[in-house]
DNA sequence: TAGCTTTGCTATACAAAATGTAGCAAAAAT
DNA sequence: ATTTTTGCTACATTTTGTATAGCAAAGCTA
């Protein structure tokens, strides 16, 4: 892979938008929280999935794959890891956490 | 809807996990595209599918329905609007565009 | 070293999500 | 009043994700 989806266009982006074709690979199901789940500590494939509890193998399979060809993390002799650049996304991602916990309120009260 | 996927626990998250159930909500196609491209002003549902590009209605119905039972965007009399909470992910979403910028050049050299 | 377990997947069949296209009803423009 | 634009919905197809089974390789275990 050379940029997420090579060949034809990223999902919404005209080619040469870096940002859109980050959009749709973390916009692709369990990216994010693949990302989230390996910062806890470089992991096997099988503890990784234990992490996501819900995730099939075959889609942590092709995540992985397409996390690794975009850098953002490695394979290592004991599992996977989070390379800088995807430790680099982990911080931007890492704000929402706090967010999504304000936001929950919305969802209980009536504000 | 109440939480994104209510009922059943959203995808990657135990109940309560509002992290996750955002991860979810932004992990759909679309979901951060629309959003960036609500940020540029408000508009009407065709204009927003111009900005999209290659978006179908289908998808982008559905994703702004999403959107807007979590508070995120909000209808008007002259079309859809970021709400306060959604320019407030806007604004944790915007140090991707220039984190993007560089990871491209991953793809380019051999660094 | 023979067998059992664990790991890292793949294969297959199925379900859910996204797409593309057509088109329709309501509002706006002419 | 007629045409155009808008905001969708319907429907068929393709793509993506899931669930389950299982297999080959590596690592214990006796």
């Amino acid at each position: 892979m050379s940029l997420p989806k090579p060949g034809k266009p990223v999902r919404g982006s005209k080619s040469g938008n870096h940002l859109m074709a980050l959009f749709d690979l973390l916009g692709r199901s369990w990216s994010m929280g693949i990302i989230w789940r390996l910062q806890e500590g470089s992991c096997t494939f099988r503890v990784l999935q234990d992490r996501c509890e819900s995730i099939s193998p075959t889609t942590l399979n092709k995540r992985l794959k397409e996390l690794t060809q975009s850098f953002l993390i490695e394979r290592t002799v004991d599992g996977y890891t989070l390379t800088d650049k995807g430790r680099e996304i982990f911080l931007l991602l890492k704000p929402l956490e706090s967010w999504a916990k304000d936001w929950a309120k919305k969802f209980e009260s009536n504000e």
